[in-house]
DNA sequence: TTGACAAATAAGAAAAATTATTATTTAATA
DNA sequence: TATTAAATAATAATTTTTCTTATTTGTCAA
């Protein structure tokens, strides 16, 4: 079952390398499985660090490299973040994002009504749109529950606390 | 008119900062005026530039700590972007953006329908939502004028061009 | 108004993240 | 299997963000 799907993952990456004109070497073929196993969304660094231990001489550069083109393949996501590194997302289907403004956390949610809305034919004018994503800001469960010393919220970046 | 909607602006910068006790800087002014007559969503580094031309002493820490501190008060939004320097946007207002993925620029529009959309009961159970935004990805009409020579797009990561 | 105090700034260093360079290795094709 | 262009590893360089510390400056109360 799990041998199915990914053997099938992988076919899809050999699909897409095959259509790009681009080889098919054991590290990009690590990468991929690696962040199609993924149930979130890494960072370069934490690919890097997954990938490691399948593949301990893979270099930092590679994985990056990798994740980039895989993302041009249109194989995998590249998630907007508000300054932070640099996001990766597997999951390329229809989907949503809520952003944590606290911890930062990026948490996939799906919705129907989300998934319908159109777009405006004044967009549509001027843009070629390929993908459609709502994005939710604001206060996840863990956080709302932690009550942080800092529920104000404010000037972390001015006072020493 | 235009020296109305300044002093406008900066009354509410002075009202957040007396709401969240932080000190009324001459440098805090500048960064936000600033920010708030851009029409773009500029980089700390482009902040830096502009503000200098009007308060050449100041730092590039105290920029960037200022647009993170307005970012924090709800005075401007940090634009997500996929891995390229952090953005602010100046318009906190409901409005939705389309992301270039070959120049990477963003660019603000309007939609009443967009707006109009409901968050989820199941989205609001397990978390508190602030903002919510539409987010579009495609190409711009400038870059799909240009006829880029590698209008394949792709391998751009690995090939020599 | 002035003095005390906490907060904010400037300057420079450091850390984190991304991209570039180059010699070497390797996958794909004939 | 030999050829060739592409991919990799290693390293360096750049870019972006954050931290440290000494100094300055708003704010508030006397």
């Amino acid at each position: 079952m799990q041998n199915d799907r990914n053997s099938d993952c992988l076919d899809r990456f050999r699909r897409h390398c095959k259509k790009f004109g681009l080889k098919i070497t054991p590290q990009r073929c690590v990468v991929y499985k690696k962040l199609a196993q993924s149930k979130d969304h890494p960072t370069a660094d934490d690919m890097f660090n997954i990938v490691k231990k399948e593949f301990p001489n893979i270099s930092y550069d590679t994985v990056n490299r990798t994740l980039l083109t895989l993302a041009e393949m249109g194989l995998v996501d590249v998630v907007p973040t508000k300054g932070g590194p640099r996001r990766f997302d597997p999951d390329t289907g229809n989907h949503h994002h809520f952003h944590c403004i606290r911890c930062g956390e990026i948490v996939d949610f799906y919705s129907d009504e989300f998934d319908n809305i159109g777009i405006p034919d004044h967009i549509q004018d001027d843009f070629t749109v390929y993908t459609k994503r709502v994005v939710l800001n604001g206060v996840c469960h863990k956080c709302r529950r932690k009550k942080d010393s800092r529920d104000r919220f404010i000037a972390v970046h001015n006072k020493k606390i």
